[in-house]
DNA sequence: TTAATAATACTACTATGGTAGTTCGCCTTA
DNA sequence: TAAGGCGAACTACCATAGTAGTATTATTAA
């Protein structure tokens, strides 16, 4: 953990929270990792009550829990936790992309189309880390479009759990052409506003990220929460 | 605002925080009002880190805005994020009901009749503040009882502004009989399993809300974020 | 050797002092 | 009279000391 000199707009506690996300969504701090205010202040090269706030920001999001006067923990993946953000994103989404076809500004729909070149380009160069922003731009875009900024604030919250196993993925090989062109699917199809087709890509496109789920329990089971299967 | 005596086993943190949610939702702490750490700190008789621990989750939740170093506000109510929060209630309500007609325990349907029963009682009684939290407790049910206790938990942070608009209404006289009958027509359906016309009542319950907007608007303007209408 | 108990180290939680940035009012000056 | 600059008061933000609760280890007794 490298210290983080304060030299941006934001402040020394929102700063923390983003560092220590970061740290965990990469999957560089691992599930089960005990952390203390203490210690994570030090080495931050913060004081205590910074990291505070980012601990109680991050149990609030599921990414620590917090035993009071005893420790605070890095969260494993719960899969019911997955499964339920999936749930939530489908169902807004469907809509998200039924509005997109109602209304969407010729400045999106070109941001879209960018994107969606971009991601042609790093998928070739095989730059997956890239591929995986790109990916959330996309979604992000639609959203915006939308004027759903909120909605995608909060499926973000939800999703966290979620984003930890797509980082698992990302170290198999992944069939990125599957996405990409479903990607380009779903813009084809805002374009000429068919919502019923879309609705349709939509769901099977973001079904697609759980079904490798059971290989990659297997093969980390240490990250998972041992509960049911 | 009245000091908190910790006599419960939560922390004065989130005690502090529960106690400003709630004065903020029953606008007792009315928009644009501003509020000062130390100020709060006194009237509650707590120290000031947690009532900044307050101050930090509620701004997060958009129910305050923090102008660091400057001060610390009461945020009005923004009818565009009323709007988006009924948007996305809509769509994950629509999916919870068919959920529900797939799977209902028996103990959560003798809940909802429960439920049912007490809102006859209590409308009768003409006990408006007890219909709000059952008109809650109904919709909480259905969540609950489908397993998706985080969904729900997700939609009261986006529904806060939504919420305030709805202690606006309780003070107009409002027919409650019908939101009553909308509440047993959804209980039958759900046991009856018919997803398809529980789905259309439960949309047509939800738009029900947002009716009389404009007329609070113009009873009380002071409340509402000036921008558009 | 084992079980119960006391001591100790460690934790998050709370309180409070200090700091840098912002706002607003008063005074000066044109 | 009006505008600009200075200063005091106030703010949220950060650092740090103290507190109460938990867990672990050491000690003692059976």
């Amino acid at each position: 953990m490298q210290s983080i000199p304060n030299r941006s707009n934001r402040s020394t506690g929102e700063l923390t929270y983003e560092t220590l996300k970061r740290l965990i969504l990469n999957l560089e701090l691992k599930p089960g990792t005990k952390l203390s205010e203490k210690e994570v202040a030090e080495k931050l090269q913060v004081s205590r009550t910074p990291v505070r706030e980012a601990f109680l920001k991050l149990s609030q999001e599921e990414l620590l829990e917090i035993y009071p006067q005893s420790g605070t923990f890095v969260s494993f993946i719960d899969l019911e936790h997955v499964e339920e953000a999936r749930f939530v994103r489908e169902n807004i989404e469907r809509a998200i992309v039924r509005e997109a076809c109602k209304e969407f500004s010729e400045d999106y729909l070109f941001q879209l189309e960018t994107n969606i070149a971009t991601q042609d380009l790093s998928s070739n160069k095989g730059n997956y880390s890239r591929m995986y922003q790109l990916d959330d731009e996309f979604h992000r875009l639609l959203f915006y479009g939308c004027g759903k900024v909120r909605s995608w604030n909060m499926l973000q919250q939800m999703n966290s759990h979620f984003n930890r196993l797509r980082i698992l993925r990302l170290s198999s090989s992944l069939d990125w052409d599957i996405i990409i062109s479903q990607h380009k699917e779903i813009f084809n199809l805002i374009k000429n506003k068919e919502s019923d087709k879309v609705e349709q890509v939509i769901i099977k496109h973001l079904r697609l990220a759980v079904f490798e789920k059971e290989i990659l329990i297997e093969r980390y089971p240490e990250y998972f929460n041992p509960q049911k299967s």
